[in-house]
DNA sequence: TTTTATTATTTGTATGACAATTTAATATAG
DNA sequence: CTATATTAAATTGTCATACAAATAATAAAA
């Protein structure tokens, strides 16, 4: 219902030659081995360097443009953009980042983030969601409260996400809609399977769930912020 | 300083023939005249409705995959993606939207976004800013406070975004980064002309100023919150 | 009825050619 | 010698065509 795609899971085309390629120029750049600044070799150079045709090669690069990674001009050739512009709220771009960084400090980052926007998706979620949203946000609390029942790590992960993610769906707010798949590649991407959670975490997201279904925005919001602070989040902690 | 970057301003190649294209294909989409879920027609096909060479036109397609708004299968064909995948946290989706929606509506939902990041960004810049950028945020505000004294609504504009640009930048935070881009097109993009501001606006601005100055990140955020509460911001209000 | 093979359709990839853009070198004029 | 205009060269941009790969739909066989 979420979810009308029945393609194969987001990023289908891990296959898919100009996406490998892709990837592979990004991760030169997201560790700094290509400089910012710097201009790339030229298309023909890159072909025989990746062993791909011109029209893969092409396709690549202009998905890296599209991340705000690379630019290029005719006669100038493929600079690297200054790191301002790139666009790390993307899924794709936060794959890449998998084993570049110390993992520690780049999920500390993104729960910088997240202690800002969540709380108050939170708060809008509480105050927007349609019927049809609450309803199905009942369902995955059952769902949750199943799972910690009989507890399975991997059971929890998926009901936990698909938690999350619907309440950023359920602001109805076109800007925090992104932050449900945002999230859920944080989590797949970077996740610590250390887990000591269970119990507790659950009555933390029913304190968050019952303000929502309330409709009371500050009591989702206080909820959803102590849920941050507490040291149970899965997302490793500080610097 | 803040952009070592010598190429044209971020979206250069307006001309390019594929952007063009993708810009056509997903004012289609964000209007729904392209329905979620629904198989576009194949590539033949736009080739000759859009009179370009199959190459332009999967550039085209490659940039919307990025962007989570298509997804592409042998055999299948090309589909509009469920738009819980869209990903509106990118400048040129932003630049796409111009005159599809109800602007005021759209820029509130951004408020509304705004309202959760920049006030903790404040608070982080306070913390985190480095010597360098510090002193580059001192020389933007006494630009405000010349431009305030001899006013000018282009040069306020500019001044204005460079301001709340390096706060973003000033996070160190990679996931707070992008919204400098963001904040911009959405200004270039949707401002309002109107403008009743100019003095009361500089104090909000200076309060926000002396606190991350001060490293007090509280105070920073409060000042923030203030600014955006405020009535004088120049983003439409509410619905 | 179920399984397997075939076929058709669509995107994926490769190649070669030429156009457009713009820096850099060169020639020309003063 | 300097300044300006011209030319040339390098790189990406676009086009056309051909074939490969993937897969849904169909047909055939067990």
């Amino acid at each position: 219902m979420t979810n009308n795609n029945n393609f194969s899971s987001i990023s289908t085309s891990s296959r898919s030659l100009h996406v490998q390629v892709a990837r592979s120029i990004a991760r030169g750049i997201l560790s700094g081995e290509l400089a910012e600044g710097s201009i790339v070799p030229n298309e023909m150079t890159l072909c025989s360097q990746f062993g791909v045709s011109r029209t893969a090669l092409r396709e690549a690069i202009k998905l890296l443009t599209s991340k705000g990674l690379l630019e290029s001009r005719p006669k100038i050739g493929t600079k690297v953009v200054n790191r301002a512009y790139w666009n790390f709220l993307d899924p794709q771009m936060i794959e890449w980042m998998d084993g570049l960084s110390d993992s520690k400090y780049f999920c500390s980052q993104f729960l910088g983030l997240r202690r800002a926007v969540e709380p108050e998706a939170c708060a809008l979620a509480a105050i927007h969601a349609t019927e049809e949203q609450r309803t199905e946000l009942s369902r995955i609390f059952n769902q949750m409260v199943e799972v910690t029942e009989n507890f399975d790590l991997d059971s929890w992960t998926e009901v936990d996400l698909s938690f999350h993610r619907l309440i950023f769906n359920s602001t109805n707010n076109d800007f925090y809609l992104p932050f449900g798949n945002i999230l859920t590649t944080m989590f797949k991407t970077f996740i610590l399977h250390s887990s000591k959670h269970g119990g507790v975490c659950l009555d933390e997201h029913r304190l968050i769930y019952e303000a929502i279904m309330a409709g009371d925005g500050d009591r989702a919001k206080a909820a959803s912020v102590d849920h941050l602070q507490s040291k149970k989040h899965r997302l490793p902690e500080a610097i």
